[in-house]
DNA sequence: AACAAATAGATGTATATACACTTAAATTAA
DNA sequence: TTAATTTAAGTGTATATACATCTATTTGTT
């Protein structure tokens, strides 16, 4: 009995259907984006299932943390992976589902604070769970190999 | 007379304030999508001084790949970096700059074909002569590098 | 040929990004 | 101490993403 174990690996080419690339690096520079949407993408899903959008779960994971101290606004959106994103806004969403809480700053007026609610805590902890096993699935990489691609990919930002 | 050289890798535990990463092949998907969102905002800041976003640049490059051809929107869509792109409202705002030019298809009558406008040829080449400068100041990245990136990132992507 | 299923594109809605602007409070300078 | 500046958060607007739905074709099946 033979068995046949393929393993295909899906090349940029086929994905975004292209083979012009200047060269390595630009092939590279869209690489880390195609990358980029695909594990989006891939935890989304799972995310879909709680309710709970690529970016709300994010902030739920900072304000984590930090637990049980509160967080104020300005330092969630320093830890954002996409820095950009309005703070103030995924907020709302959180609060209108009863995942956070606000709170004025008494230290500093300016500031509104955020606490997880126990609610919150549950959420995030079984929303955890689902998603460290779907990357556990999907993302095939052993620690050695993390480890050169987290050296390129800071090498590549070097110009920070 | 001593020159001193400080090579600065930015790490992530700088950029989003955080240390408590599971292991290196979390630190590594959350590294991922840290350097996607820096190289679209790096690049996104070279694209406004021509009034396009970092989509809209990227249907001008699929376009001008075909070009003179005229393209359907599900092929332009199947060449997306990021393939939930609404690409029909992409294309509205592409058409309202006159860069792109909407036609009924003869072939198949549910397709809309799309082509660049002299203008659109013109914008296109203007704006990936500068992208291009800015990514060879900002990306730091020789070839060999690059070629251990991209199969690391194919490696990670495994599973698709 | 007639009908069912699939496909292409457009459109609607919620959320997010990107960025400018507003308001209130805190900090700094005169 | 007042006035100018800075800062934090919130708000407004255009664009994009993610996804569902609608309409007009085309394709496939009987």
């Amino acid at each position: 009995m033979y068995v046949y174990t393929y393993i295909c690996i899906v090349k940029l080419e086929q994905a975004i259907q292209s083979t012009k690339f200047k060269n390595e690096v630009h092939k590279a520079t869209l690489n880390v984006l195609y990358t980029a949407w695909w594990l989006k993408t891939l935890m989304s899903k799972e995310l879909k299932e709680f309710g709970l959008t690529h970016e709300q779960y994010n902030v739920l994971r900072i304000l984590k943390g930090k637990h049980p101290e509160q967080m104020c606004v300005k330092d969630i959106g320093c830890r954002m992976i996409e820095k950009n994103s309005n703070v103030p806004r995924i907020i709302d969403r959180l609060e209108l589902k009863k995942l956070v809480k606000r709170n004025d700053s008494e230290f500093d007026k300016r500031e509104t604070v955020i606490t997880l609610t126990q609610s919150g805590i549950a959420v995030l902890e079984a929303t955890t769970h689902k998603v460290n096993e779907l990357m556990k699935d999907e993302v095939v990489m052993n620690e050695k190999d993390a480890t050169s691609l987290n050296m390129l990919l800071e090498k590549l930002r070097a110009s920070e």
